[in-house]
RNA sequence: GUGGCCGUAGCUCAGUUAGGCAGAGCACCUGGUUGUGGUCCAGGAUGUCGCGGGUUCAAAUCCCGUCGGCCACCCCA
């Protein structure tokens, strides 16, 4: 019988101890922080009717989109994101559910792309969005929970640019662009990456613009300075019309509801390169990057989409969000390593001693766990040399060591393995002092 | 999807130029130390050289295909 080779399609992985520990702390970090915030989880299929989700992100999606026909003959398609589900989801429950509806969600997507580091073709996402509102304190709360969110993982360089799609569209009416939008968007997204001089050539070559009309484009995506500096140069720039107007007032009012809610300056800036390739989007846009690893791009973005159910339903049902690119953040969380290489082993580890007190060894786990702490009872009576180098290489932080000797006087020795000192402990307080030992150690 | 670079031990890689015994470091295992890890010393095990085919007396090395990874474009988390 000849061996089946062991091995994932591309773009799919496995994951390693480490690595699924480091999603784990994750996920269970930016779950906390929605719920701070009122937000509920909920889950969707994976598998959706294709019509749900074609032409929703735009030809791209629908190009990458694995799809196919099931058992009964359904054409049907897998997410690629968690914001058009929802969509679907909201039309479908919003009478149920009231509004407005805030959800978070998290779970796996895919979209059949070429692959590159920090890009697979089956990634976890975890999104945020509040449903059923205009008002722009919800877009104020949702840049203040991807500011919370960075900050509980650790993160101290991060920023959120933030933008206003109004802005853009108001310079294109004051241009007479209007017909080129998504043209410009794209042009537009690419500043950081190819500069003003790659994107006036790519105006000029896509969209046809005159001189006059790329530099009026780029005097807005060229803008710099502080915060207050950007908006105060805007009006200029963007002109008077309607569009115009609502994107300034917009950009104003969150950035004072932003600074209102204590987030520090150096962490949010207007940015109005950003524009967002997302067909979706229609007022505020943002994204997220990190000052160690600019490189890996932005690793939570999102932005409000004014018009997204009506896809679905009659009923009106704006929604703003964010979207936490998991594994791109594990990676660069890895890279600048601040995952945890331990994060899996138990904080207490107990040698097997004696073996014909297995049973003994057995009940006093179970003691220790009921005692809160987490233990890990060695499976085999190996020699004790071979059992405290498994404790060490694992990163176990305390082990019990009990003998013969120690049974008959009921005490353990415990043992801090990061400094190697040993005490002698009563097994009637052993669970109290393992907790106090960890407790000192940090 | 298009173009380029790459794939050798668990990991990081050398060896490919110009075909000639499959290597190093780290990690791992055993012993020194039959009740104590990290250091040290001695010894040991470890390979479909990604996979398939071709050229050749001989292929990790050259050719073709394929799978996978990375980079650019594209797009994006």
């Amino acid at each position: 019988m000849s061996i089946i080779p062991p091995r994932t399609l591309k773009g799919f992985r496995d994951y390693l101890p480490q690595t699924m520990a480091a999603r784990e702390q994750v996920i269970e970090t930016a779950r906390s922080v929605c719920r701070n915030f009122g937000f509920a989880p909920i889950d969707t299929p994976v598998l959706e009717y294709s019509e749900i989700l074609l032409g929703k992100g735009g030809e791209e999606s629908d190009r990458q989109m694995y799809r196919f026909e099931d058992h009964g003959g359904r054409d049907v398609a897998m997410r690629f994101d968690l914001t058009v589900p929802l969509a679907r989801f909201a039309a479908q429950h919003v009478r149920r559910l009231g509004t407005p509806f805030k959800r978070y969600h998290v779970g796996p997507v895919w979209r059949g792309e070429n692959t590159q580091r920090g890009r697979y073709r089956e990634f976890v996402q975890f999104d945020f969005d509040t449903i059923g509102t205009e008002s722009l304190l919800a877009d104020v709360e949702t840049l203040v929970v991807v500011h919370d969110l960075f900050a509980a993982l650790g993160f101290e360089g991060f920023t959120i640019h933030f933008n206003n799609r109004s802005l853009l569209n108001g310079l294109l009416d004051k241009l007479g662009l209007e017909d080129q939008a998504a043209v410009v968007l794209r042009a537009l997204d690419k500043m950081p990456k190819i500069g003003p001089h790659g994107v006036s050539e790519e105006l000029r070559r896509a969209a046809g613009t005159s001189d006059q009309q790329v530099n009026s484009i780029l005097a807005l995506a060229g803008l710099t300075g502080t915060n207050d500096e950007v908006v105060a140069a805007l009006p200029a720039i963007v002109g008077s019309s309607p569009r115009a107007q609502t994107g300034l007032a917009a950009v104003e009012e969150v950035l004072a509801g932003v600074r209102a809610s204590g987030i520090p300056e150096e962490r949010i800036r207007v940015d109005v390169s950003i524009a967002r390739g997302l067909a979706y989007y229609t007022g505020t846009v943002y994204e997220t990057f990190l000052a160690d690893l600019p490189g890996i791009g932005s690793v939570c973005s999102g932005g409000r989409y004014d018009d997204l159910a009506s896809l679905y339903t009659k009923q009106r049902l704006p929604g703003i969000g964010g979207s936490l690119g998991v594994d791109r953040l594990i990676a660069a969380m890895e890279e600048l390593g601040m995952v945890d290489e331990s994060a899996a082993a138990a904080d207490v580890f107990v040698a097997l001693f004696v073996p014909e007190r297995v049973g003994d060894y057995l009940g006093l786990a179970a003691e220790l766990r009921a005692a809160g702490l987490s233990v890990e009872l060695y499976p085999e009576a190996r020699k004790l040399g071979a059992q405290m180098k498994y404790a060490d290489r694992r990163g176990h932080r305390l082990a019990v060591i009990i003998g013969e000797d120690e049974w008959d006087s009921q005490t353990a020795q415990v043992k801090m393995l990061a400094t190697g000192r040993s005490t002698e402990v009563p097994l009637s307080q052993l669970g109290r002092r393992c907790s106090d030992m960890l407790e000192e150690a940090g």
